[in-house]
DNA sequence: CCTTTGGATTGGAGCGCTTCAACACTTTAT
DNA sequence: ATAAAGTGTTGAAGCGCTCCAATCCAAAGG
C-alpha cells in the first residue's frame, strides 16, 4: 500500500480511500491510484483489514456433512443470500464428529465471523448456550430441543414431526399397519421425526405396532437394520427411513434380498434430494425448501446484525409430502 | 489479551507465549495465564495473529460445483490431508460460473491463503498463469490443456482420456458401434473426455460413427441432448455421458421414452459417485479415487511451502472402468 | 483584499497479536 | 568471590490497514 501511494504520489490514506470507494476523492487521484495499484499488482490485505476496520463481513458456516446433497444445497442457499447481503461465507465441514464441530465452532469464532450458521449440526444445548453468548448464531436443519427462546439462537427448521406424521398418515391412508422407522441415530434431527411417526402411529390406532431400529445418516447406516428386520417373522409391510439416503440404502438391500417395491415393501424418505426424484429410485419422500432455509438463516442474521433485533425467532416451514413411487398398498 | 496479562499478572508478551506453547515459560505463570484466559473468556483474534505472523496457515479451496459429489469428496480429501498437515481449509463455491470463480479466487488471494486448490475449475490459462505468480496453486480434476510445465501450477487429475477410451473399449467389445457421446459443454474434464472418445473410437475402427452432442454437468442438461436422439431415425445404441449426473438424468428420460438399459440401450457415466453405485441404477461407470486425489493436492503444496520445491509436477492417476448393469449387448 | 466555507488530502494513532533484543535473576564453572 | 552461561520475562516495534482530526487549498462572499 505503501508503494501504491508513493508511485500515485499521494498519502497512503489517500489510497484506502480509492480502494473502498470513498466518493471524495477527485477523479484524478482516484485513476492515478488505480493505475498504480494495477501497475503494482496491489491487493488489499483482508487481515489487516478486518483487522483495522473491526470487523470482517463473514458468515460463518458448520456443516454437519457436506456430502449430503441436502446439507450441500442448504449451504448453497446461505451463500446466495450472503453475497446479496454484501457477506462472505467460510464453511466448515463437521463430518459427523461432534468434537470436530466444536473445534471447528472455536475456529470460526476466532476467525471473528459476525454470525455462525450451524447446518444440522450435532451440537448440544450447553454448547450452543456458550456459543450464542458470543457470536449472533442460527440454526438450520436441526434442533436442540430448547424451549424457544431458552437459547439465544434463532432457529430455522422443516417441522419434521408433522413431515413424519405425513408419512404415517400416507401410509396408513394405503392400508398399511406394520410400519417401521429406521432412525438417524444421534442425528440432530432424528429425535423429531422420530416423535413424529409415534404421534402417527398412535393416532392412527397403532401405537401397539411402533417400531423404531437404529439407522443413522447415509447409505450404510441402513445396512444392518434392514437385513435384520428381514430375517424376522414377520416383517413390516412398510420402511420410513430417517433421510433418502437411508432410503436408497434400504432399497438396495431390498434388491438383494429379492423383495419387491413397493410390491413387497414400501419405502419412504426424507428430504427430497434429487436422488429421491431420479426416476429409478422414485422414492416417495418429504421436501424440505432447502435453499429457502439457507435464506432465511442468513435473513436471521442479518437481522440481528443490521437491524439489532436481539430476541431469537423460530421459523418452522411446513413440510410437504412428495409421493413417488416407492409407496403402494400392503401386501396381501 | 491486555485484560489476561493483567489479571495473570504478567505481561502480553507471555500471555503470547503461553498460547502458543512455548517450552519456556514456568510452570507457574503457565498456569496462571490459562486460568486468567479461561475466565476472562479469552480467544485469540485469528486475524490479529495472522497479520502479526505473516501467515495463515489456510489452504484456499475453490470447488466446481459442491452439489456434485463427486467435488464434495474431493474437498473432503483435502479437508484430510490438510487437517494432519496442521492447515485449515476455506472452501468457496464457483457455482459452475467462471465471473464468480474469478471473484473468489481473488477474496482467497486478499485472504492471504498459502496454497490454492482449484477443484474442477473452469478458468483458463491465462487466468491461471495470473494466480501461480502469487501464490502456490494445484488445480485437481480439471486441466489447462497447458504443457506440462508451463503454467506453475500442480496438476492432480484421473487420466480422462484414458477413462473414456476404457468406457469405449468396454462397449466395443460389448459388441457396440453406434457409441455416441454426451459431453460436459464447457466444462473442465470434457475436452479430455471428448478426445478420449474419438480415440478410443478411431482406435475400434468407428471413426465414421463419432458422434458428440452437447450436454453438460447435471441431470437437466442431459434431457435436450437425449430428447433429440431418440427422435432421430437411427439411434445409437450406446450413450457414454460426461458424468454419473448427467447418466442419471440420461436414465430418466430413456425411462420416459420407455426404452430399456441395457436391453434397449447401454449407457455409461463418469466418475463413480455413490449415486452409479445405488442398485437401482446400477450404472456403468469410471472411477476417480476422490480422496486420493485430494491428499495429493495438499501434499503438492505442501511440498512447495514445507520444502520449497518451485517446479511444476503433473500426477496422473489411473482411471478404473466399473461395469455395473447399464451396459450389454447392443440389442438387435 | 481578507475571511469564510467546504471539499480534498494527510499524519498518526490504533486494531490484537508476534517477535526480538534486552534485561533480570539463577545456577554453574573458574 | 567473580565471570559465564543459562532461564524466564518484558518493552517496544511492527504486521497492513482504517479513520479521525487536522491541515491545505481554491472558490465564494464580504
Amino acid at each position: 500500500m505503501e508503494d501504491v501511494a508513493e508511485r500515485a504520489g499521494v498519502s497512503r490514506a489517500l489510497v484506502s480511500l480509492v480502494i473502498n470507494g470513498s466518493p471524495k476523492v477527485s477523479e484524478q487521484k482516484r485513476r492515478r491510484v488505480r493505475e498504480a495499484a494495477r501497475a503494482l499488482g496491489y491487493r488489499p490485505n483482508l487481515m489487516a483489514r478486518s483487522l483495522a476496520q473491526q470487523r470482517t463481513r463473514i458468515i460463518g458456516v458448520l456443516v454437519n456433512d457436506l456430502r449430503n446433497p441436502f446439507f450441500a444445497e442448504v449451504v448453497e442457499g446461505i451463500e446466495m443470500a450472503a453475497e446479496s447481503g454484501e457477506f462472505g461465507i467460510v464453511v466448515l465441514n463437521g463430518r459427523r464428529d461432534r468434537g470436530r464441530e466444536l473445534t471447528a465452532v472455536e475456529t470460526l469464532v476466532q476467525l471473528q465471523v459476525e454470525g455462525l450458521a450451524l447446518v444440522g449440526a450435532q451440537l448440544d444445548g450447553d454448547d450452543l448456550d456458550e456459543i450464542t453468548d458470543i457470536v449472533p448464531t442460527v440454526v438450520v436443519a436441526s434442533d436442540f430441543g430448547r424451549p424457544a427462546g431458552h437459547s439465544g439462537a434463532d432457529v430455522i427448521v422443516t417441522d419434521g414431526r408433522r413431515g413424519a406424521e405425513l408419512v404415517v398418515e400416507h401410509l396408513v391412508s394405503l392400508g398399511h399397519e406394520r410400519i417401521l422407522h429406521i432412525d438417524g441415530a444421534g442425528n440432530a434431527s432424528a429425535a423429531e421425526r422420530r416423535q413424529g411417526y409415534r404421534r402417527g402411529m398412535e393416532a392412527a390406532g397403532l401405537g401397539e405396532l411402533v417400531d423404531v431400529r437404529t439407522g443413522g445418516d447415509d447409505e450404510a447406516a441402513a445396512f444392518a437394520a434392514i437385513d435384520q428386520i428381514l430375517a424376522e417373522p414377520a416383517p413390516p409391510t412398510a420402511v420410513f427411513a430417517f433421510n433418502d439416503l437411508l432410503a436408497a440404502g434400504v432399497l438396495d438391500r431390498l434388491d438383494d434380498a429379492g423383495v419387491a417395491v413397493p410390491g413387497g415393501m414400501s419405502l419412504v424418505g426424507f428430504d427430497n434430494t434429487f436422488i429421491s426424484a431420479l426416476h429409478h429410485l422414485a422414492l416417495t419422500t418429504v421436501n424440505q425448501p432447502r435453499l429457502t432455509m439457507g435464506r432465511m438463516a442468513v435473513d436471521a442474521l442479518l437481522e440481528r446484525l443490521n437491524d439489532g433485533r436481539d430476541e431469537p425467532v423460530r421459523h418452522t416451514l411446513e413440510p410437504e409430502l412428495v409421493v413417488r413411487g416407492t409407496t403402494g398398498p400392503p401386501r396381501p
